[in-house]
RNA sequence: GGCGAUGUAGCUCAGUCGGUUAGAGCAACGGCUUCAUAAGCCGUGUGUCGGUGGUUCGAGUCCACUCAUCGCUACCA
């Protein structure tokens, strides 16, 4: 009998604010586990959506003087471009703002009401007159009924630490309008999770769904008394699904959003030819929650219970990991170590992100900690001086006779790596990277060591020891190889490099096993850059606020997923004006050659309107002549010895006035809105974009 | 306050059912090597395993207390 297929999904990020390195904790761990899944032939999906629905949105959205479906659109486009970035590869990417959640919600909750869970009460709330929307906690402030400090939200005082609710609150005042709210009532729909409450039971405590520490919490903490009632609707105004039954309320954001999850997978299976029952409904599939420790409540509880009313499968586990610190502190928008996906990407390799949390990542709830200076040491040391070197000290060697034709001896190094794959295997699976890591790079100690002993740059010098060197070598890349596979999931990229190295293409997990011999290889290009720390210190920088963080209002809304998330918000116009392409793989951006050039030489072309005429150099003799259209924004003088980004391997183009050999790359509306892409410091003629 | 966790070498962490001189990676130091992206190899660790007390022939490993750190604490998203 086959193994039951996966569905994965990772916690939806909410639509308020941009990626971060805090949120890829979760995406990346989620991203190896299913990468790891398909390398060994299971069936695995990997579904994700963003949650888009709330107060916060709506009250964004009207900040912007737009439709939140608009604001939401284009965070949308910015995660989506976050999480490709760093090779987050989704089988689906929805919205909880979508035609098919909707649909689900309304039949998720007939089955709610059916088994009698839902009940009515009136809820008395403070409500803005000047905005017209009720408020949530965070959107009042006043005086503390307990020890009458000031300045207080409504939900607790940071003063005396008292809890209560913000009606209590003395002297209230909206952050919304700055008015003064009034007390109103309105009725609220529950669900009352207490009927579940022998299945949750049951269901947590059976030490089958949940990590122990998670199933002791939840047991301590809400199944020792009845549980409270869940307040899942919400009056009007409010950015959302209007409660079919239930007119001018409005699923609250919670409700909808895990049901994104199947929303998402719904649309996968339109598009794939799929039944949606064989994922959801079906012993046939397992389904794991990948989601951060803060929102567990709503996952091992609520969600179970929604799922079991409806006639769902439960989940097969909930997988839930701790909140990352940078240098062993929260992080921090000031210290700039809130560090967003985008800004990192600007500066660094997003296997070295991918590699490092994985080397920190084990199957339990701890935080784990990005120290910088440790980031840069492990990542040169492990990445590049074990694993890679092997390739860059031995490919040269044999790149005109290629690997030898039989395997030579090894004194069973190859067999011991292939041995290794279970354990590794094991690790995985079991989601504890750390020990895959560590295991993969005992194994990379030894390749190295075995190239040590056997001294490929002696045997290279003497004529009567070629075959020697030739075998010396293809042992040599042939572990590299090995390790490559272990590493696919981490490091797709390389993978994918390996295997046009070795003109093999790493398929299967089992490809760990066979010995290539005999094949061609190809010439050996460098295959990740080293990390240069003062990238990392660029990045901080780029990080930190350029005024002072602002206070604490409307704009401070947690996002669902770990960690602050306030950051510069830019406007929607550019990418409206220009809207995204459709999806391109890997493989199709890797035919583009991008390369870093300087402008040697600029010239007007007196004729053109638009053209400057520019030579551009790759580094030693490689010169050569692009005309780009920039001659409204830029003059020649402007350019000559700036660095660029060309697209090198561009078909020549004969112009009027001569031949273009490549492609000036510039963002901007065109005209003199026109903005050439720079690189920053460290980069030199000839590098290639990744 | 309650609850869940964590506290082992300068840093990040392993230490399985309690059992001989407590381990790894990074960093540091010494030597070797030069094929490689100043990469590699060999060697070097006097750590009261947060503290106190207890159980035991024996505890980093179990128990109690204690200190410190992190997180959660549902109508916040």
């Amino acid at each position: 009998m086959s193994k039951p297929k996966i569905l994965v999904t990772a916690a939806l990020p909410y639509a308020n604010g941009h990626i971060h390195l805090g949120h890829l904790v979760e995406y990346l761990q989620t991203d190896i586990w299913v990468r790891f899944q398909k390398l060994t032939g299971r069936r695995c999906i990997y579904i994700c959506a963003d949650d888009t629905h709330g107060t916060a949105i709506m009250i964004r959205a009207r900040q912007e003087g737009r439709p939140e479906e608009e604001w939401i659109a284009e965070m949308q486009a910015a995660h989506e471009r976050d999480f490709a970035g760093f090779d987050i590869a989704f089988d689906n990417y929805g919205s909880t703002n979508s035609a098919e959640n909707k649909i689900l919600c309304d039949g998720i909750w007939g089955s709610l009401r059916q088994s009698g869970l839902i009940v009515e009460d009136d809820v008395e709330q403070l409500f803005d007159t000047v905005a017209g929307t009720f408020l949530a906690d965070r959107f009042v402030k006043g005086t503390c009924p307990n020890c009458k400090a000031v300045d207080q939200y409504g939900d607790n005082c940071s003063a005396c630490g008292a809890t209560y609710a913000p009606t209590d609150l003395i002297d209230p005042v909206s952050t919304l309008s700055g008015s003064t709210p009034v007390k109103k009532t309105a009725k609220h729909l529950f669900v009352q999770l207490e009927q579940l409450h022998e299945f949750l039971d049951s269901w947590t405590q059976s030490g089958e769904h949940l990590q122990s520490e998670v199933a002791n919490y939840l047991k301590g903490h809400f199944l020792g008394k009845p549980l409270r009632d869940w307040d899942v609707s919400r009056p009007a105004p409010y950015f959302g699904f209007e409660i079919p039954d239930s007119p001018g309320n409005y699923w609250y954001v919670w409700f909808d959003a895990p049901i994104g999850y199947i929303a998402s997978t719904w649309q996968w299976c339109q598009k794939n030819g799929e039944s949606l029952d064989d994922w959801w409904k079906s012993d046939d599939t397992e389904i794991h929650h990948f989601i951060g420790k803060d929102i567990t409540y709503f996952h091992t509880l609520f969600w179970p219970g929604v799922l079991k009313t409806a006639g769902y499968s439960l989940p097969k586990f909930v997988h839930i990991h701790g909140f990352l610190t940078v240098d062993g502190e929260k992080m921090s928008k000031s210290k700039g170590t809130q560090i967003s996906a985008s800004t990192y990407l600007k500066h660094l390799d997003p296997a070295f992100l991918r590699y490092y949390y994985a080397s920190k990542l084990g199957p339990r709830l701890d935080d784990i900690d990005l120290n910088l200076t440790e980031f840069a040491n492990k990542v040169n040391s492990d990445l590049i001086g074990k694993v890679i070197n092997l390739a860059s000290r031995t490919a040269r060697f044999i790149e005109s006779v290629g690997l030898s034709k039989a395997y030579p001896e090894d004194g069973g190094l190859f067999r011991e790596f292939a041995d290794s794959g279970e354990k590794i295997a094991q690790a995985y699976d079991q989601l504890d990277y750390a020990r895959a890591t560590r295991l993969i790079m005992e194994l990379a100690d030894k390749a190295n060591a075995y190239v040590e002993n056997n001294a490929p740059w002696a045997l290279k010098k003497d004529p009567e020891r070629q075959q020697e060197l030739q075998d010396v070598c293809t042992v040599v890349l042939n572990l590299f190889r090995q390790l490559c596979v272990y590493l696919t999931p981490i490091l797709p990229r390389l993978s994918v490099q390996c295997g046009e190295l070795l003109q093999s293409p790493i398929q299967s997990w089992s490809d760990s096993q066979t010995q290539l011999v005999g094949s061609p290889i190809a010439k050996f290009q460098h295959l990740m850059q080293r990390l240069l720390p003062e990238k990392v210190q660029m990045m901080i920088e780029e990080s930190k606020p350029e005024v002072p963080a602002e206070t604490a209002g409307a704009e401070q809304v947690a996002a669902p997923v770990s960690g602050p998330t306030s950051v510069p918000t830019d406007s929607g116009d550019a990418l409206a004006a220009e809207p995204l392409a459709p999806t391109c793989t890997i493989e199709d951006f890797a035919k583009v050659d991008l390369r870093v050039a300087r402008v040697i030489k600029a010239e007007e072309v007196p004729e053109a309107r638009k053209l400057i005429k520019l030579t551009v150099s790759l580094g030693g003799d490689n010169v050569r002549t692009v005309f780009a259209g920039i001659k409204a924004a830029y003059t020649p003088e402007q350019l000559i010895g700036r660095l660029v980004v060309i697209v090198a391997n561009l078909q020549p183009r004969q112009m009027k006035f001569g031949l273009s050999e490549g492609m000036v790359t510039a963002a901007g509306a065109g005209g003199t809105e026109v903005f050439l892409l720079g690189v920053d410091s460290g980069a030199v003629p000839g590098h290639r974009v990744h």
